[in-house]
RNA sequence: GCGGGUAUGGCGGAAUUGGCAGACGCGUUAGAUUCAGGUUCUAAUGGUCGCAAGGCUGUGCAGGUUCAAGUCCUGUUACCCGCACCA
């Protein structure tokens, strides 16, 4: 009997489809599952063979769930919009709907082939009017709140798309996509307020069960640190205030360091008088990319302000105000008071510009280097803080400065607010209209969707304005409140927009009077288990608890976190151990895989490679050892015997086996799950048959990682109905024990003999029975016994001098 | 620089959390089947010494704790990923 695996799976696929088996029931008495996978973007190259890695992992754990009962909720669907499709388009002169269209076609079939367990009543599109209008929808929430605002600000510029970019996308100083440098642009933005659930975003991490790295990724993203704020004075009157961590180390500043941007220097104008070089460096830092910013990091600038001291509060004593591109208006206050005995960078700028360092925490030699290590140190040089340890110092100073009103207690963020415009036309149309007289007025929601408007030209401006703004039929519109000329918003939203809900949409996706219903949000919400890349675990993550908890707030869902559960799988590497890439020529297409040795044995295969959360090279021969298994597994039809309970030989393993692939699965160990079924099958092989009872637990067990051929000998054997209308296998502890255990002796901790004894026997008679073994008498000979070690059903040691 | 991770045969990787290192698979070798290639089956397979019984050695490196260490502690090296002047 040949194993045809593309009939077979042809076959099996066809049948799904025609029964819809996998559809999530809208029975909200029964138990849910909802296992969630992140949704591709449709991309001109067709699925990775990294994808089915994530997918295939959670189809197991999907399909499990079902046999155990679960109405289960594996849905799929396509993050569509973004730069790629709209580049194409341009390049090729296709509309994006078509190229997205087409793209997704080809990602349908190729992931139907895979045999994945989804439900596609469900499926979604990111660009699809009936879900965007919902993007739209919670923006405009945002904005009613006061969370979405316009701001002037300099942002990421790239010189290649032509478009802003967020932080987040911009890396080295060049754009995450296509390479080109970034620089920076004053432009009006739409920004989110993220930062206004920073601590929230920290805080709710313990509710929910991430792996760690993906807790502590999140945690260093927003960067929370506390420390105070303090007032310094100045010669010029204003106060100026810094933010700092360290407070105890105040009569340590010797000068402070404002940001090029820093608004003071326009406000001390008429006071500097070296201002013709305070221009000059304002106008060179502005110039830098961060790429150069980043290149030159090592080597301080800075131009000191002549004509402006600061006046340190703890001791008044005046000091210098520098200007330096270290110091960033984006975060703190854009003002620091400068320690070089405990800072590093503070200490490379003093030594530069040949400033004074004071030691304030004794242990280092500040004269050498920064003494930054000093957490547990001692104040000197300190006044009121001397003899005191760091810790106590902290309090001290703050409080005393506070007494006298002139610092405060302040948490700061790294986290900064999320830049939401994009100049592209393959995006979300942000659905607010600009009035001369009303300002920023949002759209009625009976208007939605604000439906993209068809254009001729997606090609960007050249002063950098949205392709829609040269739609002057779409743009100009009257006002909805005043009724006066105004004008529409043309920037649209980026990429990140219709990922941060997707999920909701999926637990009620035709829903034309909501994002989803509140009885549908309620039974199916949160996402029991997420499973995506480590490259989402700061981005995507993130934004999507922001508005997911946004959501909260306003009453929309009703959890405070989307995903109770997140795991993160490793990447799978090209054969020669490098990340897969068209130019290393290194790239695996899953569908000659499938073509080859057929879905059942791609899924096994990449289910074995590995531990789950590694990366992992492929390899071409490994993946034959996991077809040979499933032909082996084919071939136990023609030994197959009657008999409706485990013959006697086979019981024990078939339980051990049953509790190892259920525990693996649970614990993302699919790999030895798999392990240990091959260790079942060659057992089977030498008892020489199998009967129907130890098939059937077979197969369920299988059925996961192998639906098409499992379905297909679960027929063949005549067993009746489907595999997946069954009952997942149960085991039996007791059944797991076997009646008799190896145990290993052990002379002064090396190995001389193991022995067979009953399972239940005493500590003394395995003792006596190690004792026994001949070459552990010949070991112990004329020696004295001074300790004798037994671990019960493991090993027993006996220490002899 | 900071944060996270990894290191085990020729290769991918196991090891019930301190108790038999190398499960399972690939590859390799020998034998059987075959006209032959492929397939399949049987056996062997960390290194090393030995005809053998058996011994020695072995989880990046150096120490330590313990009857017992891949696993715990101290130090160290290499590589990977993320962040990067965040005061």
């Amino acid at each position: 009997m040949k194993y045809d695996f593309a009939a077979i799976e042809k076959k099996w696929q066809d049948i799904w489809d025609a029964r819809n088996v996998f559809a999530a029931s809208d029975d909200y008495s029964k138990p849910k599952y909802y296992a969630l996978v992140e949704f591709p973007y449709p991309s001109g190259q067709g699925l990775h063979v990294g994808h089915p890695r994530s997918y295939t992992a959670l189809d197991i754990v999907a399909r499990k769930r079902r046999l155990q009962g679960y109405n289960v909720l594996y849905p799929m669907g396509w993050d569509a919009f973004g730069l790629p499709t709209e580049n194409y388009a341009i390049k090729n002169h296709i509309h994006p709907e078509k190229v997205t269209h087409d793209n997704v076609q080809r990602f349908k079939s190729q992931l139907k082939s895979l045999g994945l367990s989804f439900d596609w009543n469900r499926e979604i599109n990111t660009t699809d009017p009936d879900y965007y209008r919902w993007t739209q929808w919670i923006f405009l929430q945002l904005f009613k709140k006061g969370l979405a605002y316009k701001k002037e600000m300099s942002v990421n510029w790239c010189t290649g798309c032509k478009v802003v970019l967020a932080n987040e996308e911009v890396v080295n100083g060049v754009c995450e996509r296509c390479g080109s440098p970034v620089v920076h642009k004053v432009k009006s933005q739409w920004m989110l307020k993220i930062t206004e659930y920073a601590q929230r975003l920290i805080d709710d991490l313990d509710l929910v069960d991430y792996i760690d790295r993906v807790k502590v990724s999140q945690r260093n993203w927003i960067g929370r640190s506390t420390g105070a704020q303090v007032d310094f004075g100045t010669t010029a009157g204003d106060k100026l205030t810094v933010f700092t961590t360290r407070p105890d180390t105040l009569y340590g500043a010797t000068y402070m360091v404002i940001s090029p941007e820093h608004p003071y220097i326009e406000k001390w104008a008429g006071l500097i008088q070296n201002m013709d070089a305070v221009r000059a460096y304002q106008e060179e830092s502005a110039r830098k990319s961060d790429f150069e910013r980043t290149e030159l990091a090592k080597d301080k600038t800075g131009v000191k302000l002549e004509g402006v001291r600061g006046i340190n509060p703890v001791n008044d004593e005046e000091i210098p105000i520098f200007i330096s591109d270290y110091v960033l208006m984006s975060y703190g206050t854009g003002a620091i008071m400068a320690v070089p005995g405990h800072d590093t960078r503070d200490w490379d700028f003093a030594k530069k510009f040949g400033l004074p360092i004071i030691e304030v925490v004794k242990g280092g030699n500040v004269e050498e280097a920064a003494f930054t290590d000093c957490e547990t140190g001692v104040m000197v040089n300190s006044g009121i803080l001397d003899g005191l340890s760091v810790e106590e110092a902290k309090k001290k100073i703050v409080e005393w400065l506070a007494e006298r009103g002139k610092a405060e207690p302040k948490v700061n963020y790294k986290l900064r607010d999320w830049v939401f415009s994009r100049q592209r036309y393959w995006g979300e149309p942000i659905p607010i209209i600009h009035c001369d007289h009303c300002g920023y007025v949002p759209l009625d929601e009976s208007e939605l969707p604000l439906r993209l408007p068809e254009v001729d030209s997606y090609e960007p401006t050249d002063n950098g304005d949205s392709p829609l703004a040269a739609m002057t039929d779409w743009v100009n519109v009257k006002c909805p409140k005043c009724g006066a000329p105004a004008k529409r918003e043309t920037d649209t939203m980026p990429q990140w927009a219709g990922s941060s809900w997707y999920f909701l949409r999926y637990c009620d996706p035709h829903n034309q009077d909501a994002l989803a219903s509140k009885e549908a949000l309620n039974y199916w919400m949160p996402v029991d288990w997420y499973n995506g890349g480590m490259e989402h675990t700061t981005l995507h993550l993130l934004y999507s608890r922001f508005w997911h908890k946004f959501l909260y707030d306003i009453g929309v869902v009703n959890t405070p976190e989307p995903y109770a559960k997140r795991t993160s799988h490793g990447m799978i590497l090209g054969e020669n151990g490098e990340k897969m890439s068209k130019s290393r020529g290194n790239v695996v297409n899953p569908d000659d895989i499938i073509r080859e040795y057929g879905a059942d044995t791609l899924r096994l295969y990449e289910m074995f490679i590995g531990d789950f959360e590694k990366a992992a090279p492929w390899s071409q021969s490994s993946i034959k050892g996991c077809k040979r298994f499933l032909e082996r597994i084919y071939g136990l039809l023609e030994v197959l015997q009657p008999g409706e309970a485990y013959s006697e030989a086979l019981e024990g393993s078939f339980h051990k086996t049953v509790r190892k692939v259920s525990g693996d699965i649970e614990a993302l160990k699919f790999n030895t799950a798999i392990a240990a079924m091959m260790s079942l099958l060659n057992e089977i092989s030498d008892h020489g048959s199998i009967n129907h009872a130890e098939m059937k637990t077979l197969l369920l067990l299988l059925n996961p990682f192998a639906p098409h051929l499992t379905e297909e000998m679960w027929e063949q054997a005549k067993f009746g109905g489907m595999v997946t209308e069954q009952k997942w296998p149960s085991y039996d502890e007791e059944k797991c024990k076997d009646a008799q255990i190896e145990i290993v002796v052990q002379v002064c901790g090396k190995i001389k003999a193991r022995i067979m004894v009953d399972a239940g026997c005493s500590e003394q008679e395995l003792l006596d029975a190690a004792k026994a073994a001949p070459s552990v008498q010949a070991a112990l000979n004329g020696k004295q016994i001074v300790k004798e070690i037994v671990v019960k059903g493991k090993l027993v040691n006996i220490v002899a001098k």
